[in-house]
Formats: structure tokens, sequence, C-alpha cells
DNA sequence: ATTCCATATGCAAACGATTACATTTAAGGG
DNA sequence: CCCTTAAATGTAATCGTTTGCATATGGAAT
């Protein structure tokens, strides 16, 4: 391996001068720097960047952490925070959490061990780093987090949807969580009651089924909200991969959607407009939200110091197939 | 920042001791190492790993190219990688290339730089390095690729899925592929022709059409084969995501699926059990392929040596209800 | 030809850890 | 109590860059 000593020796040159030939060419005469190329070409140089990162006490590398990136809402976010952290010069460590606290630790330990600059944590939970504050944006989270942040209004967002259920006239409304603890499941419920306590309905714990936001957490927990003495007319799925399972569990048992059974999702992840029938949910501006994390991100690592910037992004009620007028013959 | 220097004079030792009271504590005695540890607690030191893999010449780290995160399937593999990786000692630097050489070209960089140890490439394509060759496995490739490879055998799985179509009765076979260039779509089309063949019927250019692995690209692509004067009764789609859109676009135009018209896809993604109707589709063993490439890979970078080891791992042609018979009424 | 200044280059320290080797300390046996 | 030996600790080199400072070079002005 040809390092910068290889270098300045075939070229008849010192380390500094090959250094700057290639960081600075201008600051270096032509004749020289056209031994260096040579030199450069020769030996096929390639800069050991570990080195350069070890001195600059930088890796322009930073850590996304995400509880399941096979869901696509989290794909097409990463895919976005990948592209904006290339343009800004960083590469992009994945972290996929599993939603498991021991693996966000070594993770963050990446960060503190400076072999990443920062951490972008998709995942809605609030990260306990003890000793020095790192440079960390939490995307996709919620409200109330004590740092940098770009989220949507999650009680306003669940509120919104459930909102327009009650004026399809919907009086048994249903709700499929994520685990009982995530933050996105207590706001998102907080909107929820809020909506049915707007429109004079009562909550009703036997409505609420918890799941863990996948496909077939929604399949489980819609066929079990049709156990219910009297099942609702119309169901709040925390996101739009349990909106699928529901979907697909109701429609094998034969009930028709949406004129039996209004379904609505969270998140609007492209599939969820080729469903069938196509779902009926809140969008939230994942493009938007992976570009904002990365400026943030990149703001905070370079500016040395740690801002407390709160950017919330607006969503939209996207109203499809799946939801529709509440069944007449039911009261 | 604390480094090893504030530990040492903190304790009243040398780095030497602080050094190895960390990496090797019974090597240390009892009194030392709690001044050690004392001192370590009391500065909130955490090594700097940028200085230890500058000096190890190793960065732990590997990176991932992978041509779109938000394919399902591609996800899948990656979360298997991510999981492996990291049992393993390795964190994974995700390269959303979008099928674009530049971008490989930044990523592959990196490795020759030494900011990653290898490599793993899950776009079919060949990589170009000159100088030093380095550990890169390709997973989710093609047979003939000159280098160590986890895969599966592309031809022999488009033929087999496309035989199943032919034993149904169909002799108007269509085909949705991925761009005309990319490895898997000349594999896959091989596969094809060979099926085709098989059962004495003729490969007929109208029937193809191109498109790139997306669903919108389904969708596109099975409008236009129904505008042939003799429509296919059935579509061999080159990806799932294909096979959904070209599903979603045929009902919309009232097409029934399979009694009209049969699709066939490829991967099992998560969705396609799942969609409506489910989708026959020949499944690629995700989970392994990760598991696979990330031993091999690691064998390589802490071995030493490049190996060609090429592994071809089983498909399994999965029926569900997007298939069936050919219809009678047509020719 | 001499002086002056800008430009180009070289020297050497620094970054923070690990580790071979040298040295000190402690323990055990006579 | 001394000698031997093992264990513990310290010293200093090393990894490959970058960069402040010193020095050398060359061209223009006098």
């Amino acid at each position: 391996m040809a390092s910068i000593k290889d270098v300045a020796r075939l070229a008849g040159v010192s380390v500094a001068t090959v250094s700057r030939a290639i960081a600075i060419p201008e600051k270096v005469s032509e004749k020289t720097l056209k031994k260096v190329n040579d030199a450069v070409a020769l030996s096929g140089y390639r800069p050991n960047l570990l080195a350069r990162n070890f001195r600059s006490s930088r890796s322009f590398c930073i850590v996304v952490m995400v509880p399941d990136i096979t869901n696509p809402f989290f794909a097409q976010v990463i895919k976005t925070i990948e592209d904006r952290a290339q343009q800004r010069g960083y590469a992009v460590l994945l972290g996929d959490t599993r939603d498991q606290n021991s693996r966000e630790q070594a993770y963050v330990e990446r960060v503190e061990t400076r072999l990443a600059d920062g951490l972008i944590q998709l995942r809605p939970n609030e990260i306990h780093v003890e000793g020095q504050p790192l440079p960390i944006v939490y995307a996709c989270g919620c409200a109330n987090v004590p740092s940098c942040s770009v989220t949507i209004d999650n009680i306003l967002a669940a509120q919104k949807v459930v909102d327009y259920l009650v004026s399809l006239g919907h009086t048994r409304i249903g709700c499929l969580t994520g685990l009982r603890e995530n933050p996105h499941t207590i706001e998102r419920l907080v909107g929820f009651k809020r909506a049915l306590e707007n429109a004079g309905l009562e909550y009703d714990e036997q409505y609420v089924i918890e799941g863990d936001f996948t496909l077939g957490s929604g399949q489980d927990s819609a066929q079990q909200i049709m156990r219910r003495p009297k099942p609702p007319t119309a169901i709040f799925c925390m996101s739009d991969q349990m909106a699928m399972g529901a979907i697909q569990a109701l429609q094998a048992q034969g009930i028709k959607i949406p004129q039996q059974m209004s379904i609505v999702g969270f998140d609007n992840i492209p599939y969820a407009e080729f469903w069938h029938p196509s779902i009926t949910t809140v969008s939230q501006p994942a493009d938007e939200i992976g570009k904002r994390a990365v400026d943030m991100l990149v703001a905070m690592i370079e500016g040395q110091e740690l801002t407390l910037e709160s950017k919330i992004l607006p969503t939209q009620l996207i109203v499809r197939d799946s939801s529709g007028a509440a069944p007449k013959d039911i009261t």
C-alpha cells in the first residue's frame, strides 16, 4: 500500500509538498505538480482517509437509527437522508435497532468514540447519553424531545383523520395502535381521544388494540376487534402497514371495505395508493423530514454548537377508497 | 474531550498502563486498575476509536451498495446484513446508488481510502476497480461475476415460473422486464426464452416490455401490453413490485385476475402474499443471501486473501392466487 | 549586481492510541 | 537477607496525514 511517503520519495519532494499538491494544487509550482501527479499515478497512491480523519478528529459519517428499515416509510426517509448527506459530504451508517435499547446504545457509542460525527434518531424514543451531549437530531419523533428535532404534530394528525371518520357518520371507531409505550402510539392516541371527545363520543378501551405497526399485527388486531360484541364501523390504524393487514384480514372474512367497514391508515407509504381498495391515510412529508434532519445535524456538527431548533412539518389527510359513510343498518 | 493522556495523568500512571488496563485488565495490578477505572469515570473518558482504527488500519465498517433501498426485497437483505455485520463486529455504511455508476464510484473509493474494510454489492452490475483488488462480495447478482458472490440462478428461476405458466395452458405469455442492460433482466430473459422454446412456443418481441422494476413501471408496461392486437393471457413480471403495478392497472381496466389474465412476479417480497389477489412468485432467500454475503466478506477481510467462492442458493416457486388456467375462449 | 519580496518547499510536531522493549517492583526460595 | 524470576509498569516508536514555521528559490526592481 503506497503511502504519501512513497509518493514523496518517487517524486523527489517532501511529504508536505505532496500533501499540498493534492489538497491545494494552485499553491504548488507546475513542475512539482507534474512530478507529484506522475508519482501518484505510478504508485497507485490513494490517501489513507483513516489517517486524515484521525488528524482532523472528524469522520464525515453520521449514524441513522431506525426501528425497522423494511418499513417503507422509514426506507423513504433514509433514502432522502442518504442523498442529502452525500451532498453535504457525509456518509450514512445504518443502525436498524429493532426497537431495542441495547442496539441503540452500540450506535450511540460510535458517536461518543468519534466514529461518527452525529446521529439522526428515527425511532421516536429519547436517547440517554451520559457525559458530553452529542449532535443528535430527532426526526419522525414526537413533540417534546429535549433536543433538535424535525417532526409532525402526531396529535393533530391523528385527530384530523378521526374527525374525518366522525364526519362520515361513524360513532363506533376502533383503533389499532403500535406498542403501548411507543411515543407515536401515545400521541396519536391523544389525538384519537380528542376527536372522539369533540364529537361527544365515548372512548371505549375495548376498541383499542395494541399492535406493533407491522402488517401482521394489523391482521391479528383487526380479527380481534371483530370479536367484540358490537364491532366498530371504522378503524383508525396507526400505520399504513397495519391498515393493509387489517383490510386483508377483514376481506378474507368477507367484510366489504368501505361499505361495511372504513379503514384509515397513517404515513402514506407508496403502496397505500395501490392497495385494494386504496387506503385513506395521513401523509407525512418523508423527504422534507429527511432533508431537514440532515441539514440540522450538519449545522450542529460544523457550527460546533448544539442548537435546540425544533421544526414541525404539516401533514395532509388523503382520502381514498378504504373509507366511506357509516353503514345505516347498524346503530 | 478527555484523552488517554488525561486519564494517565489523573491516575498517576503512564498512558501504556491505561491502555492495558482497558484492553487487558488481567495484566494490571488490582490497585492500578482501580486508579485507572476511577480516573476514567472521573474524566468521562471515551477512547478515540478513530485513533485506534487509524493505528490498526482497519475501520470495522463495510459498505453495502444497493440500487434502491425502498425496494422491499433489498430492504430485507440489508436488514439481515446489518444484523449479521453487527454480530461480526462491523458497522454498515449504506450506499443507495440509484443505479448510477458515479454514485457507486464514491462508495468504492471509501474502501480504497480505508474508510471501509470491504464492500457488498447488491446491484447486479460489476464494479470496476483500478489498482489493488478490494474485498468485494456480489450478492443478489448474476452467475458470472469475476469475484466472490452469493446469488441465485436467475435463468433457472425465470424458466421455472414460465414453465409453470405454460403448464397452465398459456401460449401467449408477456414479459415485463427491468432495464434492458440490467444483468437480471438479461438472465431472466434467457430463462423466459428457454421456457418458451421447451414448450415449442414462439418468442415474440411485442410481448416483452422494458420497465425498471418499480410498481409504476409495472402499471405502464401492463397497459402498454394490453394495446397489442392480441394481448397475452399471462404476464411474467421480473419483480413483485411490477407485478403489483400490473395487477393494479389491469384491474382498473376491469380485467379479472387470474380469470382473464395470469400475473406472476419475482422476489417474494412480504406484500406479495397480501396483495389482492395474492401474487404467484419466485422466492429469493433474502436472509440467507445477506448472512452469507457478510460471512464471505468478513472471511476475506480477516483472512487477508481474496477468495473466489461463489455460492448459488435455491429459489422456490410460490403459487398463489394471481395465476390460473388460460382462458378457454381465447385461442 | 544587489536587494527585496513573494512564492515554493522542507522540517518537524501533532493527532491518540497500541505495543515492543526496557526497566522497575514484588514475590518467593534458599 | 540476598538472589532469582515473574509480574507490573514505563519509555518511546509507530501508524499517515496535515500544517505552522523556517528556509530556500526565483523574479523584479533598483
